[in-house]
DNA sequence: AACTATTTATAAGA
DNA sequence: TTCTTATAAATAGTT
């Protein structure tokens, strides 16, 4: 956005890249607390600069319970995929190794599985 | 950006929230990502909906690694208001709770503090 | 889900 | 580096 269109490829001059760094950053800071606020949604965002900086941005619930919570999160998503009950059809993928747990209409795209995730008793999640 | 000036405050209407959020979340995840590749930055992004759905984006090295280095960087940065040393005056705030080991002039405020932990032995970072 | 009027973000330049 | 400006990009309200 500005005096030309951006290519999506690191930017080679350490000047510019810097530059732009700082500008996208303030910018992915402040939309990431405006989806925050308009939505009331839970946000973290971790950012470490090729120097190895960090910047950091989350909800007011704190960095750390939203990290729980995401790990809690990851925790059960592969508890579906290896406990998961009544297969009709088996499912075969790299993660789930052919285990004969595993629902064959089980995807490892995070959306299609999401709604089961909801679904999830509440103290696990 | 549309018709009409954002007000900052949680959307009222569900509908148009589900839609907002819809929207800037995808936007969101494409700025992180364009981030990560412009400027050759490490990027951890979780977004937790109200209904408690998970989106997420991590640059290539994978959000475990990010997850653990922002630990590793968590755990330096509150070593070193513990265990700093030689304090020429009496350093006094709530976190630290008027420990003698933290130096008067170390700020809590992060962008104060980060030339330090860049300095801090790699192996703790 | 598309459209489009506007606002917002930002790439360059000063 | 901070400020300005032209332009690209995101998106609010609409269909």
């Amino acid at each position: 956005m500005g005096r030309g269109r951006v290519q999506l490829r690191r930017i080679e001059n350490k000047i510019s890249r810097q530059v732009t760094f700082s500008k996208r950053r303030s910018g992915l800071l402040k939309k990431a607390h405006e989806i925050s606020v308009l939505c009331d949604a839970e946000v973290a965002l971790i950012v470490f600069s090729t120097k190895g900086k960090l910047f950091e941005y989350s909800t007011d619930s704190s960095m750390d319970m939203i990290l729980d919570r995401y790990e809690r999160y990851s925790y059960a998503e592969k508890q579906l995929c290896t406990t998961d009950s009544e297969p009709q059809i088996q499912h075969t993928c790299r993660e789930c190794n052919g285990s004969p747990d595993v629902p064959a209409n089980f995807g490892h795209n995070q959306a299609d599985n999401l709604r089961r995730l909801d679904e999830a008793p509440v103290e696990i999640l």
